[in-house]
DNA sequence: CTTGACCCTGGACCATGGTCCGGGGTTTAG
DNA sequence: CTAAACCCCGGACCATGGTCCAGGGTCAAG
């Protein structure tokens, strides 16, 4: 297997690569989501293919509803391997709860809008509105 | 029923009366979600309880997942009643539609982190948790 | 060798939705 | 009357997740 880890990529190739801005790959560093590069005589920073991975991860995390912060803590437990993985599973099934939660909510908040909006007649006499009404005396949660 | 415009409330009063803080009243009114109310002598705010209400109807639609822009529009819509009707329904309709949307992207996440959770065993080789694997190189989406 | 594209740093700035503070006036209960 | 509790205003500050800028060094093509 060849994992690679000679590639030389400069932060914007990453950038490229990985689809996100070069600033918000120097930020992801600084909030310690990357790890510090190697850096080539001149200073540049100096990547190999797994910091586009890593950038993918990050992206894929986020839209798997993850906070920087969580997923700081999952970078973390899944470079200590031994003990990681079993909090990655961990950390997982905590965020598949919360996600749970909140599809709920927003399962909520569906009904009682939709419900809403098939209540009004669009038109006439805004006491008849009872999107308005829930507003003011609330019916709709 | 009454509608009573002639309560004198403070703005604490209005704050306890609505679960939230003076500061966010403050803050609404400058943010144009809330009336500049009138003053007393003193300069001290003066609310009636329609404020109340106002503020907890903002509360409830920041519970339906409105921002506080939305909430803005909604207000101003619902202050000019006539063509105000249409206008809230419409609105209300685009927000269902969004929370619709996001629904769908949480059951989405929900999914492949779910499928992520059945497959790790929790413990052994890193190789085999596919959660860490599904971060590296994406099949979780 | 020059030029333009790229990289470095530190720090400022953005939006969102508030929260807190200081210095001062007001109101109300005892 | 006094003291506590409340109110005023303007502005600073918080977290989140970046984005942009100035002033400078570096790298690659021609």
């Amino acid at each position: 297997m060849n994992t690679s880890p000679a590639t030389h990529l400069t932060i914007g190739a990453v950038a490229r690569g990985a689809g996100v801005g070069v600033d918000t790959i120097r930020y992801y560093e600084r909030e310690g989501l990357l790890p510090p590069p190697r850096r080539r005589g001149s200073g540049y920073r100096d990547y190999d293919h797994e910091a586009v991975e890593r950038l993918k991860f990050i992206r894929r995390a986020k839209a798997l509803g993850f906070a920087l912060e969580d997923i700081r803590e999952l970078l973390a437990l899944s470079a200590d391997h031994e003990r990681g993985v079993r909090g990655v599973k961990q950390r997982a099934e905590a965020k598949l709860a919360e996600i749970e939660q909140r599809i709920a909510e927003m399962q909520r908040m569906r009904r009682g809008l939709k419900k809403l909006v098939a209540a009004c007649p669009g038109h006439g006499d805004p006491g008849a509105c009872p999107i308005l009404g829930a507003f003011t005396h609330g019916e709709a949660t």
